[in-house]
DNA sequence: TATGACATGTAATCTGTTACATGATTAG
DNA sequence: CTAATCATGTAACAGATTACATGTCATA
């Protein structure tokens, strides 16, 4: 007998706002923060977010709260239950793949970005550095295509190859960085 | 009386097979272009790849043809029609906006690894110039944003809006160096 | 002759987009 | 009072994913 509980795959909007709701918020809220700030690639539309809200909420991973205060607004607060936030971390820190490369660095840097405040500096450091060894063994497969593209293909096709592995190759240098920003931070403790 | 062409907006998914297009070649042919180069972000599957080159048949882009050549396996060659070249072109060479870095290079590189062969290196060189001027005005936002975030954010957030940052500086950097090759090429005319 | 690669497709389902609809509250 | 903004939602549709279904041809 299968347990019940379906695999129940997260899109990336629905990681997103499990992120976001690390701090309290409403649908509302949540919509002006992707419009407003850089993240706009997710969208800000109602027909996307509530129906998103909506199921994660059915899957148990946040719960929602009407406030309803004097003088206010109806507007429900969603905040992240144990088990999203449980959720969250364990996309978080799941180590770096090449199909994570392949499908853009997109989603590897809102992991990142969400990693301080849900798994902590020394996942930070982790992800980092299983980064770093992901792309050390992607970037030497890229030039290699590029050798093999490289006569085949008219210039502009090239050129673009070429940005896409010097996209990958100033991310590698990011990486380093960061690590040695986030090792530093960890023995100074200026906090 | 409106003319009732609808407005036919097409998917990225479209205009990549229109590109590869330009060489014809069957769903499968498509498929494992996909699935075996770089182009990997687009997916190989059938039920993704059948139904939209029917979308294009239907909107008169492409036109395929069965192939029935003796002792050969039934195949569909598709090829770009006409008004599918002149579609491919516009898309091409419209001007990059901030809503084109927006929403991610990878739209963009396809756009400009297609332009040589079918709007010539004149309007490479014009779609480069345009991304330039393009990332001169959103790179200066980016630091805006970067000054503002700066201090209410947590380290790993900070970082990576800085990779961010520098990703688009890298590419801004591609484009100029992308922009003297090609007037090099235009000048020399090795061919 | 049976296995695997070639080649094309369909059906169910999920997600997102677009556009519309609703009502409460605040500012002028 | 009325217009704009806050806040939440729904309905119709388009597109992608996954899984399945079908049949051909080459080769071992």
């Amino acid at each position: 007998m299968i347990p019940s509980k379906g695999p129940s795959k997260i899109p990336s909007l629905g990681y997103a706002l499990l992120g976001l709701l690390q701090k309290p918020s409403s649908g509302y809220d949540l919509r002006k923060t992707f419009s407003s700030t850089s993240m706009k690639t997710y969208s800000d539309s109602p027909g996307a977010i509530y129906p998103a809200l909506a199921r994660l909420e059915k899957q148990g991973l946040i719960r929602g709260k009407v406030e309803q205060g004097s003088g206010m607004r109806r507007r429900q607060l969603f905040r992240l239950t144990p088990k999203g936030l449980s959720e969250l971390k364990t996309w978080i820190t799941r180590p770096i793949t090449r199909d994570d490369l392949l499908w853009g660095q997109q989603e590897i840097m809102l992991r990142f970005a969400f990693c301080d405040t849900t798994a902590g500096p020394a996942a930070a450091i982790a992800l980092l550095k299983s980064l770093e060894a992901a792309l050390k063994t992607y970037i030497p497969a890229l030039h290699e295509e590029l050798q093999t593209i490289q006569s085949i293909v008219p210039l502009s096709a090239r050129l673009a190859f070429e940005c896409g592995v010097q996209a990958t190759e100033t991310l590698l240098e990011w990486t380093r960085s960061a690590i040695t920003t986030y090792e530093k931070e960890e023995k100074g403790g200026t906090s």
